[in-house]
DNA sequence: ATGAAAGCGCTAACAG
DNA sequence: CTGTTAGCGCTTTCAT
C-alpha cells in the first residue's frame, strides 16, 4: 500500500550526519571537484545510507535551470511522431534531461494552454508541426529557446525534412514508370509541409515535363483520403502523390473499394513512411522523412541554444529524406484510358489520351 | 532571435504595483475568497498587465505538489499505447495536471534511471506495462502514488484489460466457425498479459471442448508474429490467436508470403486492436482493449490516490475488452487437412479444394 | 481582511 | 578547501 509518509532527507539531514556544512554537501554533488576527495568519499557514503537524492526542484529554483525540456505534438496519435518521439527522447536522456511529453490534440487553443501551463517549467522546447500562428510561436520563443520542427517560423530556428528533395525523387520515379499526370491531395491548409510538397511537385513536374493537379484539402487522416476519391474521380490521373501516409492508406482502400486496382490502375505515393506503411496491402511507395533524427536533432539544437549558442544557420536545418520504393507505385498502363472506379457513372472519355 | 532576456516578474513585483503584502497576491491567486473582492480584482488587474504568472516551481516548493505526473511507456514506439497516452493526458489536462512522459525503451534499466530521475519531480507515476520486477516497483510505490496500468502487482492498484472475457470471446467465435484446434503465439515470457491471455485461453478452450497449443515466446513486434511461422508449422492449426496485432499482422504476413491465405487456410485473431489492425489487409479480427479509458482511469485512479484517497477495490480494476470482428477470421474448411504452406518447399498438391 | 516573517531544499557569493 | 550567509519565488502560520 502507497505510504508516502517517509520524508525524503534533505542536504542537512546529510550535512549533519557527515558533519559538514550543508553547502560542502551541496558542492560534493554539483562541483566534486571543489572539495576535498575525502570528505566528498565521505559525503557520498553517508548521503547514500540516508538515501538521499537531490530534490531537482529545489534545485531549480536558485539556478533557473530545471533539466526539463518541453515536446509539443500536434497529435500524439499519429504514427508519423512515434519516432519523432523517440529520437527526441533519446537526445534528451543522452543529455541528462527529462523530456515533457505533450499532446496539443490538433487544437491550436489546447496547445496554447498546454504550453501556458509548461513554459516556465522548462528550459526549452519543441514545437511539432505546431498549430499555433507564427507569432505565437515567436511570443514564446521570446520566454523560452524554441526549435519548431517540421515548418519554417521566421526567427524561429527550425528542423524541417528536405521535401522538396524527396518530391523531386517521387516524381522522377514517378515520371520513369511512364506516368505523365499527377493528382497531389492536399493536407491541412494550414501545414507548412503541404505548402513546401505541392511548391516542389509543382516544381519538379515542370523539370521533367510532366503535369500535376491539385484537389484538397483533406484532413491528413486515412478518412481524408477516402474522402479524397470523389473529387480524384472528376479528374483522374493514373499516379497520385498523398500529403501523407494515412492519406495515401486512405485513398488505396477507397479506390480498392471502388474496384480500381493500386498499383494497376493507379500509382499512389505517400509521405513519412510511417509504420503502418509497409504493413498495408499493397505496400506503400512513400518520400521517408529521417524521424529520429529529426527527433534527435531537435532536442539537440534545442539544447545547445539553451546553453546559449546563437543559432547558426539562418534558414531551417534540413534533413534528407528517401524515396522508399514498395507495391504502390506500378508502370503506367497505357490501354487503361478510362478508369474502372469512376464516381457513380463513369464518365469514361473524359480519360487523358 | 530567441531572447531571454526579460525576466518575468514575480509575486512581489505585482505586489508591489498593486500596493499591497505579497502574501495577500499569493491568496488572491491560490484562494481568491480569503481576500476582499476589490483588492483581489485590482491584484488581477495589475498582475495581467505585468504579464504576472505564478512559477510553478517556486509553488512547488513550500507545497510539496508539483502538478506533475509521470506516464512510463515500455515503448512508445508501440501503437498499443497511442490511445493510452491520449487517454492519460486528457484525464491529466482535465484535473489541472501535466503529464511527463517517459519511454522506458523496452529496458527495465533505462525505466528505472529515468524513474529515478522524475520521481522527485511528480505527484504520481503511471508505469504503463513496466519491464521492472514487482518490488522494484513496489519500492518506488513507496516514494510515490504509482499505478501500473496492464499488469497486476499485489499491493500496488492497477488497471488492466478482463481479458480473460475478451479470450473467452475470441474462443467461442472461433468455434462457431467450426474451428477446433487453436495456436496461441506468446509473447515476452515477462508480460503480465502474456500470462494472462494463455491461462484464459486455456480455460475458455475447456469450456467449449477445443484444444489449444502454444508456441513461442516470440517478440511482439511484426519480426516477431512473422518469425513464430516456422514454428506453427511444425504444428499446424485451421485457428491462431496472437498475443498481440502486431504479432498477428507478422504471421499474416508471413503466411500469406508462404502461400497460404488468411482467412481461409487459417483464421488468425489478435489483441488489442491497434490503429494498424483495421488498416491491414485482410482487416484483423481483434480482441479490442479499451485503449482511451484505460489511460483515462489509471491517471484517474492515480490523482485520487494522490488526494489521499485509499484505493477501494483489492484486484485490479478491470476494464471490459471486446470482441471486433473483421476479415481475419473465417470459418473453417474442412478439407484443409494439411497446410499448403508447409515449411520449405510449398508441397504444392496439398492445396485445399 | 491583511501584513510580517519564517521557511521549502538548494545554490552561490563571500569570507576565512 | 570549507563554512557563513543570503536568497530563488512562493506559501503559510501568526499576528494585527
Amino acid at each position: 500500500m502507497a505510504d508516502q509518509v517517509t520524508k525524503s532527507p534533505t542536504i542537512y539531514d546529510v550535512a549533519r550526519a557527515a558533519g559538514v556544512a550543508s553547502s560542502t554537501v551541496s558542492r560534493a554533488f554539483a562541483r566534486p571537484g571543489r572539495v576535498n576527495a575525502e570528505t566528498a568519499e565521505r559525503i557520498r557514503k553517508v548521503a547514500a545510507e540516508l538515501g538521499y537524492r537531490t530534490n531537482p526542484l529545489a534545485r531549480a529554483l536558485p539556478t533557473g535551470r530545471t533539466c526539463l525540456i518541453g515536446l509539443v505534438i500536434s497529435d500524439v496519435t499519429n504514427p508519423f511522431y512515434n519516432e519523432i518521439i523517440r529520437g527526441a527522447q533519446a537526445a534528451a536522456t543522452e543529455a541528462g534531461y527529462t523530456m515533457l511529453l505533450t499532446d496539443a490534440q490538433e487544437s491550436g487553443v489546447k496547445e496554447r494552454e498546454a504550453l501556458e501551463r509548461s513554459v516556465s517549467l522548462v528550459d526549452g522546447i519543441v514545437l511539432a508541426s505546431s498549430r499555433m500562428s507564427d507569432s505565437a510561436i515567436r511570443m514564446i520563443a521570446k520566454q523560452r529557446p524554441v526549435i519548431v520542427l517540421n515548418r519554417a517560423v521566421s526567427d524561429v530556428p527550425s528542423v524541417v525534412t528536405d521535401n522538396p528533395r524527396g518530391m523531386r525523387r517521387a516524381v522522377h520515379h514517378l515520371a520513369e514508370l511512364g506516368h505523365e499526370r499527377i493528382t497531389y491531395l492536399a493536407g491541412p491548409e494550414a501545414s507548412w509541409a503541404d505548402g513546401t510538397r505541392w511548391q516542389a511537385l509543382r516544381e519538379a513536374v515542370h523539370d521533367v515535363d510532366l503535369h500535376a493537379h491539385r484537389i484538397g484539402p483533406f484532413e491528413p487522416t486515412v478518412a481524408g483520403g477516402a474522402a479524397a476519391l470523389a473529387d480524384l474521380a472528376r479528374h483522374p490521373t493514373s499516379a497520385v502523390i498523398a500529403y501523407n501516409d494515412l492519406m495515401a492508406i486512405g485513398l488505396i482502400r477507397a479506390l480498392t473499394t471502388a474496384g480500381a486496382r493500386v498499383p494497376d490502375d493507379v500509382s499512389v505515393v505517400g509521405f513519412d513512411n510511417v509504420f503502418a506503411a509497409e504493413l498495408v496491402t499493397p505496400a506503400l511507395t512513400t518520400v521517408a522523412a529521417p524521424l529520429h533524427a529529426m527527433g534527435q536533432a531537435a532536442v539537440r539544437n534545442l539544447l545547445a541554444l539553451a546553453r546559449g549558442a546563437r543559432p547558426t544557420t539562418h534558414g531551417p536545418v534540413s534533413l534528407p529524406a528517401q524515396l522508399v520504393v514498395r507495391a504502390s507505385t506500378a508502370h503506367r498502363r497505357r490501354n487503361s484510358t478510362s478508369p474502372a472506379w469512376g464516381t457513380t457513372r463513369v464518365s469514361g472519355s473524359a480519360a487523358r489520351a
